[in-house]
DNA sequence: TTGTAAGCGTTATCAC
DNA sequence: GTGATAACGCTTACAA
């Protein structure tokens, strides 16, 4: 445990502001400021001289004085859930890849999936007068921080929630992308299906994605698939997850609600001694790089978060400049092929009198949820 | 493209300043701020009056009206080369962990690896009257914008880096992580290695990641590692990394800078029909979860980025508070075992006489570069 | 062409 | 207990 030895830096100035370089060269504020900002006449004499004592100050506008003068913070405010999820993390790259060069910045906050730190994190934006904001949230349509936000006149723009409540929100139809995944499982001959989902509760995305599964399974005849709601422990322990799995052993096909869990699932087949997908099909959501790189590359539903950013920056930014709320169109998904996904064993297409399974390598304990 | 119909919220009324506050509650500004503070005597009947008429009215602070007065805007810089590398975005989400509940608010940016787009952001940040400033960037120890935080007294911590020019960092100690890599290849037989890197002009992490690689090779007596430095294009593209990989068929393990690109040099491999870890052994760095997921779980140096912001916001927060600074100890990284990693096969232990290698499933073009 | 002064929303000082 | 008022750093009438 080093401590370094205290040395004061040299503090030219710890402040530095337009009066001091008003002062030095030699004119008013106003002045000053006028060259500064090129905003208005001075002589080329008086002009000269304050550029110069701006630079032997080492002066710089104070963004704080000028929000406050002009009531424009010239900073947008972001909330996500976690930026643990790489999902969101990219989505807030897209979004700074936007802002950046507009004079915006990003102030953040995540709420890490909680309806409550939600909103204060919300309050907490409005506060520090963001000129703007993007919002990802556990129920954006009960939040009684998003309404103050409207009702002070500040734009919102949302990312990933299907639109609601009038707010123009950055996203793919996650409803539509669930049917094609129900649709391919379909085709294929899968029955016995299931969804599985780590936050059900606080993520519509999960809920819209449900709901798109079992509507298109009720549309072809299909049994409805079994809803999997994990724990974050099980998500994180392949054991605990395989003996969710091992308690539903007619499924021949899963639809993760991400790409994470869809690989979880891989892990947790194989200490079952199930093969992906002779034994079990799985088709993830997201679509995130490494899908590809895997062994056995994953089918999944492919997005990029990031261009949800960008396109949420950019909705934001035609609000900011006075724009209409405009609803785009939702961004596209593709599905992505994969070795993660194939007919069920001949032996299980049969739906109603399931053939005995072998039995696990696993010597599973007995306390299993049911799904 | 659905344009919502055009209604203006109920305004209640856009800004509602301490000064309406006190009008409505019929008293003094200084009294409305003492109540609203608790910072000073109020009389009960009073202060009922202005809690009432706060509520009314929906009053909140202006964190910028405050910031100014104060000059501290309970703001926090954070700049780091993108929140796509999930490194990066968890380091983050463990700054936002500490912070959240001190007061301080995040204001980010990202420099995508650009050692001038870096000092830019900075200056930005610190116009922004940030309070202090969490940073990981290209080279910290020339940024001019860095300087000139610390000429305004503005404390800085970095994140990643290891300690320069005097700055505390949060950060694991690459070198010696590097080391243990290099014993572990050493240990088993391997001899003719390599270190593989993505943007190692622009990150002293992967450069002190190789250097402690050399330096433990070269006391070991083994030849020197071959340096492979990867464009862009090269990393993504598992077909152009084959060809890469294909130039150099003498090798029996390869140090990857990051866990992302152990897993593509696995997808390369597997593309010129080399299998891991019988001809090819492959060890990542930082450890990202899904490595032990895979079904061929990854050997690499597990470090805890989310550890390393909470360690970089837990510093700033002490700077903030006027401590000295201290360095902390790096953070621990462990070395993970993994089923990319074993002994080089047996025909290729003894380095000098190289035995031919199986013609190679691709066929390859032969402008490859040489690594 | 230039400078003075008001005002943005706060808090702190200081009389009352 | 209470309320003017100055100050924070800036921009912008407005007056000179």
């Amino acid at each position: 445990m080093e401590t370094f030895p205290y040395r004061r830096v040299e503090q030219v100035k710890a402040k530095v502001t337009i009066k001091d370089v008003a002062r030095r060269a030699g004119c008013g504020i106003a002045t000053a400021s006028r060259v500064l900002n090129n905003s208005g006449p001075a002589s080329a004499d008086v002009r000269s001289r304050v550029q110069k004592a701006a630079q032997d100050l080492g002066f710089s506008f104070s963004a704080l004085g000028r929000a406050l003068q002009s009531s424009r913070s010239m900073t947008v405010g972001c909330l996500v859930p976690s930026l643990a999820n790489p999902v969101f993390a990219e989505a807030v790259q897209g979004l700074q890849t936007v802002l950046a060069g507009t004079g915006y910045q990003l102030l953040i906050a995540s709420s890490n999936y909680d309806g409550a730190a939600d909103n204060d994190a919300i309050a907490t934006l409005i506060a520090k007068e963001v000129d703007g904001l993007i919002v990802t949230m556990v129920a954006p349509e009960h939040s009684a921080a998003l309404a103050l936000a409207r009702t002070r006149g500040i734009p919102v723009a949302l990312m990933f929630h299907d639109p609601v409540a009038g707010l123009p929100s950055a996203h793919v139809d996650n409803g539509a992308a669930a049917r094609e995944v129900a649709r391919r499982f379909g085709d294929l001959g899968h029955r016995r299906t299931a969804f599985l989902a780590l936050r059900f509760a606080s993520s519509d995305r999960s809920r819209n994605r449900y709901a798109g599964f079992l509507a298109e399974c009720r549309l072809r005849g299909l049994p409805d698939p079994v809803l999997i709601e994990l724990t974050e422990t099980e998500a994180n322990t392949p054991e605990r997850l395989a003996q969710t799995l091992a308690a539903l052993p007619d499924l021949t096909a899963i639809f993760a609600s991400n790409d994470f869990l869809a690989i979880a699932v891989q892990k947790a087949a194989r200490l079952l001694g199930w093969r992906v997908p002779r034994d079990l099909s799985v088709v993830g959501f997201d679509g995130i790089e490494i899908g590809r790189l895997l062994d056995v590359p994953l089918a999944t539903i492919e997005t990029e978060p990031a261009a949800m950013g960008r396109q949420a920056a950019l909705t934001l930014l035609d609000l900011l400049q006075g724009g209409a709320p405009v609803q785009l169109p939702p961004l596209p998904f593709t599905f992505r092929a994969g070795a993660t996904l194939a007919p069920p064993r001949a032996d299980r297409r049969d739906d109603d009198r399931v053939a005995p399974r072998p039995p696990s390598v696993l010597s599973l304990k007995t306390d299993l949820k049911q799904g």
